[in-house]
DNA sequence: GGCTAGCGGTTAAGCGGTTTGCTACCCACC
DNA sequence: GGTGGGTAGCAAACCGCTTAACCGCTAGCC
């Protein structure tokens, strides 16, 4: 590979000249610069980035840190990943990925590598030690998620608030009267601590109160059976429930067939919307899952922009919530005598 | 940040010797090295890895490369970064991830910069200017697939001939015979180059022919209503057909609710087997799907191996083939009659 | 008339490590 | 006591780039 150097000789300037030409960080007069970029392209020249690395004091490479084994990230998870990478390449940056335990130990170690400019930091729980341990290390980090309290800290998120709303709003307005809340629920302590199945719960619990319902909640574990033996108890203790709203993407397809194995027709009996979710998965169903939308490729890309925008010294970056957005499938239908 | 310097100074010794010491690279007395190390201890010492790559001419980071857009990799995708993540973090790598297009120009772009040590290739063609740049390049890099022809290239991939081979000869003995195949298919010309469609397509045939059975092929969209359309043309056109194999992780939901729309009993009549699939895509149809299950993680795992193993001087590593594994669910039954 | 502020460019001092000689020293041995 | 060999540690030359500081000169300013 060629070297500045090289590049320099052949052009009979200074290394330095090059640099600010490369850079264009200094006017240099047009017909240097000609013989500058006529002997970069015949050498083939590139810059080599880690040598710039450690002289400018500024890698352009990213983190990516999401809990390893932690939580399933199904294919929104590789949404993610993928935009956000594609977000950093389109803005001069790399992507690194990190997968880290839930405690700030190994995270505090990656950031002392120097390697990374700053961290995007996924599936953040109300209190996460990993967002103490990136304050303290006065790294810049964003957050895709966030924390119970995160003023002053930059994030996006999804907007639950809106969300639960949007989809109360979508099931009364069918006629639902009485509507079941399935969520996420794990027999580990940390889960009690994931914002968006507190935050979405506490929307739950408004939404109804507004409209004079009874907020049924029920918690159910990742994975379709799980799903189906939801279902089948909702029925038997709360038979008046006419529509379920889900949030748990691995076991909304369990509750339609659990429901549907209970001999209850969806959508004309019950109609199931599932939330925070993607396409894929509700058309994975029969019939097909009507959903809210997770906007996870935009988390991404907005995570990374979040993030750039510090490192550019753009002005501190408003805190961004997205609402999923109402996509209906074949699940949902007007409640049964209307 | 302390650096070798501080820490040399503070242990009054030479920064080549604290150096020594880090990568015990060279004797030390043990006296010394006790105050390096304790020196170490105080300052909270922690070697810059930018510096480190620049000297040693080894940045110890790892590209993941992926094709963009091109195919759509679900949960299992992600199962890839991850584990080659976790594997690579092991190892003292990091990872990066490279979304490039299928042209080899922007490949070869992201290895003149000199950022990673090599590349680990996914979704690989059987011809592939991609691979072809990276020969070109000289970089060390391993395969997650296999071109045409990958004697001499370092790779690891799906057998698809056992994996094929096995599914057959389980169908086989529950007394199927006439078998369908449900493969990928998409306008697109590329996909004709696509390894695991073309392999498993000609694993089929033989397959087949071995057992005196007919050949019964039929490619679908990747999606779930091109499924649920397949399994009625396979109904009608071939309505002898007692089970169908399905490779096409996005459709194979769709083809069981179309059979099932038809009127046909799953695993009664019809038998159902998703081969080269994840459990939680099986887990999520009901009847949950009988699988071959896809040895995404392993794959992975062993592709930053086969790498590393290059980087690390270790003989030319054996490619390594493995098949997909056999999970019975509940779609798979002896044929109807027997 | 003295001051500063650009010109387009060079020089050189880093950035924080690795690595190659080389020295100084100790010990054993004839 | 000279010699040889082995060891611990050091100095210094990089790795390939960025970035002050500054070159000699001219132009604009009060």
């Amino acid at each position: 590979m060629a070297t500045m150097r090289d590049v320099a000789e052949r052009a009979g300037v200074s290394i330095a000249t090059v640099s600010f030409v490369v850079n264009n960080t200094k006017p240099v007069s047009a017909a240097t610069r000609e013989r500058i970029e006529a002997a970069m392209a015949e050498l083939g020249f590139q810059r080599n980035v880690v040598a710039r690395a450690l002289a400018s004091r500024r890698t352009r490479i990213l983190a990516m840190a999401y809990p390893a084994l932690e939580h399933r990230l199904g294919a929104a998870g590789m949404g993610f990943v993928t935009s956000a990478a594609r977000r950093a390449a389109e803005r001069g940056y790399h992507l690194v990925v990190w997968p880290v335990g839930n405690d700030a130990a190994e995270l505090s170690d990656l950031v002392g590598q120097g390697l990374v400019d700053g961290v995007v930091l996924m599936e953040v729980l109300l209190r996460d030690a990993r967002v103490d341990a990136l304050v303290a290390s006065r790294l810049p980090f964003a957050m895709i998620g966030r924390t119970e309290n995160p003023a002053g800290l930059p994030h996006v998120d999804i907007d639950f608030d809106v969300t639960v709303e949007d989809a109360l709003t979508y099931l009364h307005q069918l006629g639902h009267r009485e509507v079941a809340f399935v969520t996420e629920g794990e027999p580990r302590a940390t889960f009690r601590l994931y914002g968006p199945k507190v935050r979405a719960e506490r929307a739950f619990e408004r939404g109804c109160a507004e409209r004079g319902l009874e907020a049924l909640m029920v918690e159910c574990e990742q994975h379709a059976a799980a799903g189906r033996e939801t279902a089948r108890e909702i029925l038997a203790r709360h038979p008046g429930t006419t529509a379920i709203m889900i949030m748990n993407e691995h076991a909304a397809s369990g509750v339609l067939s659990g429901a549907i194995r209970s001999g209850v027709r969806v959508p004309d009996d019950m109609s199931l919307l599932s939330i925070v979710t993607t396409r894929d998965m509700g058309a994975m169903a029969d019939p097909v899952l009507s959903i809210m939308r997770s906007p996870g490729e935009e988390l991404g890309t907005l995570g990374v922009d979040l993030l750039i925008g510090q490192l550019e010294g753009e002005p501190m970056p408003e805190p961004r919530l997205l609402p999923c957005v109402l996509e209906p499938g074949e699940s949902t239908a007007p409640a049964p005598g209307r």
